[in-house]
DNA sequence: CGACTTTGACCGGCGC
DNA sequence: GCGCCGGTCAAAGTCG
């Protein structure tokens, strides 16, 4: 049970043929503004993910948050183990109209590899054998640390879309059943854990499959001068030369973007949850013009003309 | 020169 | 025990 891990997995819907006068999709209409939340929240552990369920106009036991899964994806997030093991494959796919979420806290099986070969030849009078226990334990541990993991499909024909921190690849690797690399990437911010995953989709190469796993301990870095929010407005609200803002975009798509409450990018309240996780939501769907969602979310529906 | 990417090797978990 | 696999390391290479 300490294993216990829940996936949540974000499959946008994908636009295609969407346009913003276009009625929003069906979950999109059973959005609940009551229920309505940042990510980071959700990474923060502060809600439930039946409540994010929810917020995504979904019935948190949904199969159809799952089906399409495993359809898109050689191999997503363990996104099965959300309803205790609900069965997903017996659900018709609808990949085009569901929203799928996937957040795991259990480290449990993740960082399956790990406690490198550490030369560390120094001290080795220094109960060198013992310490190396000590390190195996204390890792072991550390491995049974819940990381909050966010995953979440997107159409897009680059692989690592920008969130506004700064990753470092420190790995590739070829996925199996599937013609496209696995890429891991690290937070170059320092005390930062948080790790990111990007794979294609091999069932739909034009899916690139985004798993967040911890939380940021910092702010948005550097290059984005300003508030978070700020960036986001701006870099959002002219879209059009793709180089206003630190954040660019493939020139193919559609997009509408929700800029989420402001305490979702404020420094006080900084998850893992990246910001672009609500392009990614949004850039795939028609999101309604929800009058208490205006309420909450001040700016919104930004969309770049093709 | 620092930051970042690439890539082969390594390690632990897991199934057989 | 063995082999496969996912994840990570770290040296070498690249870039600005």
């Amino acid at each position: 049970m300490s294993n216990e891990r829940r996936d949540f997995y974000y499959h946008t819907p994908f636009l295609e043929d969407r346009h913003l006068d276009a009625k929003p999709p069906p979950s999109i209409h059973g959005f609940d503004p009551s229920s309505y939340m940042s990510l980071t929240e959700c990474l923060h552990g502060s809600v439930d993910y039946n409540s994010l369920a929810k917020a995504f106009g979904l019935s948190p036991s949904s199969s159809e948050v799952f089906s399409s899964i495993d359809e898109n994806s050689s191999k997503p997030v363990e996104a099965r183990d959300l309803d205790g093991g609900n069965s997903t494959d017996q659900i018709p796919a609808t990949p085009n109209s569901s929203v799928s979420f996937s957040s795991s806290e259990a480290g449990g099986d993740e960082d399956s590899g790990k406690t490198k070969k550490e030369p560390q030849p120094e001290n080795p009078e220094d109960g060198g054998e013992y310490s190396n226990k000590k390190d195996k334990a204390k890792k072991k541990a550390e491995k049974r640390q819940k990381e909050p993991r966010f995953a979440f499909m997107t159409k897009s024909e680059v692989d690592h879309l920008e969130d506004g921190y700064r990753w470092r690849k420190y790995g590739q690797k070829a996925v199996k059943n599937s013609p496209y690399p696995r890429s891991y990437y690290r937070c170059t911010t320092q005390k930062c854990t948080v790790k990111k995953r990007v794979e294609r989709s091999f069932q739909d190469p034009s899916t690139v499959i985004t798993t967040y796993e911890g939380q940021h301990n910092h702010p948005i870095p550097t290059t984005l001068r300003g508030s978070a929010s700020a960036m986001f407005s701006h870099s959002m609200l002219a879209p059009t030369p793709m180089s206003t803002g630190p954040i660019s975009f493939p020139h193919h798509q559609e997009y509408s973007f929700v800029q989420f409450p402001a305490a979702a990018t404020s420094h006080q309240n900084i998850g893992a949850y990246p910001q672009n996780v609500n392009q990614h939501l949004h850039q795939q769907y028609q999101v309604p013009d929800y009058g208490l969602l205006q309420d909450i979310v001040p700016s919104m529906f930004f969309r770049q003309e093709p």
